[in-house]
DNA sequence: ACAGAAAATGTAAGGGCTTACATTTCTTGT
DNA sequence: ACAAGAAATGTAAGCCCTTACATTTTCTGT
């Protein structure tokens, strides 16, 4: 069995456009034009170039591509995380929507963090993408003045359209979690506590806070230091979490959580704790991800439109970007869903 | 609230290399010898072309970098898909090791198919990576092909690289999933059942049940057709999977799955048939991604080396791209994790 | 069949950077 | 203080493509 596979030949020098031009007898820009604007160049003609392209097995060099078109048909996000499925798929979703259109996808991530964000930003640019898409709306104005002095074309993902002056395609956070929080109001629970993810730089989980509390403020109640806790997104600070709460006197019959995650990691403290889901607590988590109905019991939570997200960023980017106008916010529904993990307040 | 963020001032160029120089008083090429091999410039210049550099706002214009390098600090990888977190994970690895050494990795996938994932090599060849990092080795020759025609250095991960003859960062699936069977058998099940994924162009699914097969073969067990379902990597999958091995007669005491979705799904089935795990049925997975705890009970699993793989994929690549030589193949450990979704043989 | 307009093609000028090689400046050892 | 070698810097030739503009070819209507 050869272990080498074929070394590139040596003094092998990829074909150019010239080369094209030269075997079919035609100039450059005829060749150029006929990769780039086919339209444009006789039905003949192209056929020939055609054919002198597949001889020799061009393709076309980026670099000098770049260089003279001044475009890298790429486009940059920068997300928090890979890790949590929602992200992912919003990726995906941006990712099919940009392919149609021969742009390549760049993703980066910050871990939450807005000084790696913030590098991130900066290394993209430094590749020269046409375009950006980021996470949330709260970052540092040097971030916010580096993206201006270029003057590269951005949108904002996940916030709510109407807390900042930037072109967002998202959902209403607060609003959401209200309705979460009315909801399990609704159902006789009064003892209400939240895990949040950390708010500091998240405006999405502030908002989400913010929902919740208004809700309750609404009945009289409130969120106090000892019914709320903030943590990182992961299963671990969710569980942890959920156990700070739980071990309390006077303890929540419901929990509100910030995502999902935590709602599954508040699940397992439940189960730790041997209290019983929902008959003495109720649970609730937040963008419906696979994660949600592979616990039990399902969790109750809010669907995220992350895929139209996704679409939209990546429609609304690329107009920006070929026709050089500002496009418009975007403000998408959520829905919740109703699972198990959400029942009626017992008397106990 | 001003809507409208600053545009690019209108006739604005940005700085170039020689804008740079001219201010420094230097040439252009101390100027860029500066940026990219600094101990070769003397101090008093390195800070005076600094200082050049930080007043313009100075950034190297990428497509000119890549046609004069020939490089474009890039680098290319193709995973099935973006929503099972073991990948996510080990692109995670991979980008934090590339970008120690200031390259970018551009992350495509291929929802598992052939077709799709050589047209994603394509376009990143065309965009002129560096080098590639892929999943598996079974892909149609036309994609080897494509790879050694233009001589892009890749590795291959996640397979056994006793199987095939490329450079190869993986582990041995076959005897991994050997050896969950082996436990299985050790603690008293003879009725085995296995959920894999889908054979068809995925090696490692293929080893996975090879190494099953082999070792209940060895006890004079087989893996006859009503025992082993194949199905796409999902939690519903699982789940229907599942279903149709445990609606038998003579049902399986344990089922062996091919990762941790299909396990999480394939105990989603147990639950709704009312069957205890692990009690009446053992259930074990593949990855231990986070999924395999937060489910209950936790998955009995192997661990699969994802961020070594992806840490080593970028030192070897980076290796083979920077001194020429084709580096040797890896072959890492796996963990077996005993969890409680595997019990003993219950009399019954 | 021909003028004039439209379509197709060609010419050639960049675009910004790296780097081989040439030149200048600095060190070192005597 | 000077020659020889080392270190630093400069000169200029590409790298490959796109595109504005110029030129040629084709088409249209009469």
């Amino acid at each position: 069995m050869t272990i080498t596979p074929a070394p590139p030949p040596q003094g092998y020098r990829p074909p150019t456009l010239e080369d094209v031009a030269r075997l079919s007898g035609v100039s450059t820009a005829t060749v150029s034009r006929t990769l780039n604007s086919p339209e444009r160049v006789r039905e003949v003609t192209r056929l020939a170039v055609q054919k002198a392209v597949d001889q020799l097995g061009y393709t076309p060099n980026f670099g000098g591509q770049v260089l003279a078109s001044n475009r890298t048909n790429t486009v940059g996000a920068v997300i928090p995380t890979m890790e949590n499925a929602i992200f992912a798929r919003a990726i995906q979703a941006l990712q099919e929507t940009l392919s149609l259109q021969k742009v390549t996808l760049l993703v980066a991530t910050s871990q939450y963090c807005p000084e790696i964000e913030e590098e991130q930003i900066r290394t993209l640019i430094a590749r020269g993408v046409d375009g950006l898409v980021l996470i949330g709306n709260k970052r540092p104005a040097s971030a916010y003045a580096l993206l201006n002095a270029r003057g590269v074309p951005f949108v904002l993902l996940w916030s709510s359209p109407d807390n900042a002056p930037y072109v967002t395609i998202g959902f209403d956070n607060a609003l959401a979690a209200s309705d979460v929080a009315r909801r399990i109001i609704d159902k006789g629970h009064r003892r209400i506590g939240m895990i949040s993810g950390l708010t500091q730089d998240n405006d999405r989980a502030m908002s989400r806070v913010d929902g919740v509390r208004a809700t309750l403020a609404q009945e009289g109640l409130s969120l106090g230091a000892d019914r709320l806790v903030e943590c990182r997104y992961s299963l671990a600070e969710g569980e942890r979490a959920a156990l700070k709460l739980l071990s309390g006197p006077d303890r929540p019959t419901a929990i509100i959580c910030g995502n999902d995650v935590l709602a599954a990691g508040a699940l397992r403290a439940a189960r730790a704790l041997d209290i019983d889901v929902p008959a003495q607590l109720s649970i609730t988590g937040f963008d419906d991800i696979e994660l949600a109905t592979a616990v039990y019991p399902a969790l109750c939570t809010v669907r995220v439109p992350h895929r139209r997200m996704g679409v939209a960023a990546g429609e609304c980017l690329m107009r920006w970007i070929i026709d050089g106008n500002r496009p418009a916010s975007t403000k998408l529904p959520t829905e919740f869903i109703d699972r198990p993990s959400l029942g009626p307040l017992m008397e106990s």
